[in-house]
DNA sequence: GTCTATAGTGCGATAGAC
DNA sequence: GTCTATCGCACTATAGAC
């Protein structure tokens, strides 16, 4: 008879992620979660740092993926091509048959504002990995963190659309929609503008 | 004799602004802020949802500067005009004299995961509330969303560049520089964007 | 204002795998 | 023997219930 089965992460986080769907994030304990698998709340504590983590692993995962991203892409691209790579290179992990996973892991998460804390603190990591890849290929610095965030914004605004309700095209064409959408954004309005500060008009254009 | 002193909620703030300089954040309890003060435990959380919460208040302010700055954007402006407007608008609450206080909290926030959620937490609302007030000066919704977002990547970089060790420009004149290397990226690669996925080349341009 | 549940930590003990 | 996963217990602080 062994005395522990193996996987015992895997068994934790399915076991929470149901736990959490059927009463709720904040009404189920991490002894709940550990008991319902047969282990103790201290082992629950070894594989997660916190109750919220067991709904983020795999995010080194996605963080590789985004460096192997801007590492695959061509000697002369630019930051913003670097960051598209990078956005297609994640694409795989949000296939159509992990969509209705997303959905439900998603739903929780809405629901509850300290767990969408961890989850912009994770984007808010895989933007600083990117950062600092951009800048490892020789973009400048404030340039490589702007282009990273901006990366980060997009992939947010396309997983939202990709679990929307009756959303049927694949992660992949929605980030590059999505990334379109900014670059038309921004090459829209002339790079002078004029804003108005408390009443009065004043011309905030800068040429670096 | 009074029975309790007037302008409890600020004195509880600096004293823990205080506190957590000298002893941490983690190694400061809520009981010893509250102490701090001559007040309870209770108290303490009878003005603050948590403890984080305490490093936290003004926000609605920042948000209303937001919200008026998108509103005071020329009929006619484009998205990134009326965030352009939006940045201005939220200039004054980082004057000059604000910017040691400024340091010393960043430092607190920066060596605490904790407190860098709930910072992200509230640039991620400010985003939220600009997306609505796009939408509602009749930019679409995804457009706004993105807008909006990249809004609030501008101003979380300008900020960081404003509280830089030897940094002396203002928060405006900052702001409005990464808001122009912003645009000037975008409008750098062509909007075909060629990349790299699992070693195959393709195609993943778009026009919409 | 008091009481209590839960999250999360520290440390020692145990049991199997190697 | 070492290494690693587990358990057990005592403990503090947060935060919410009463």
């Amino acid at each position: 008879m062994v005395r522990w089965e193996p996987g015992a992460r895997e068994r934790l986080r399915t076991a929470a992620l149901d736990l959490f769907v059927s009463r709720g994030f904040e009404k189920t304990t991490t002894a709940d979660i550990a008991a319902a698998v047969g282990l103790t709340e201290r082992t629950f504590f070894r594989h997660f740092a916190d109750k919220r983590e067991v709904l983020f692993s795999g995010q080194e995962l996605l963080e590789q993926a985004f460096l192997e991203g801007v590492a695959a892409a061509p000697p002369d691209a630019a930051p913003l091509e670097m960051v598209a790579s990078a956005l297609s290179a994640v694409a795989p992990f949000f296939s159509d048959e992990r969509r209705a996973y997303s959905r439900r892991r998603q739903t929780i998460i809405s629901e509850n504002p300290a767990l969408q804390e961890r989850e912009l603190l994770k984007l808010a990591g895989l933007a600083v990995v990117a950062a600092a890849a951009l800048q490892a290929r020789g973009v400048p610095r404030s340039r490589a963190t702007l282009a990273a965030e901006s990366g980060v914004t997009v992939f947010g605004v396309a997983f939202g659309e990709w679990i929307a309700d009756g959303e049927e095209r694949s992660f992949l064409d929605i980030e590059h929609e999505v990334l379109g959408e900014l670059v038309a954004m921004a090459a829209g309005p002339p790079p002078a503008v004029s804003v108005l500060v408390k009443g009065s008009e004043i011309d905030a254009s800068r040429r670096s």
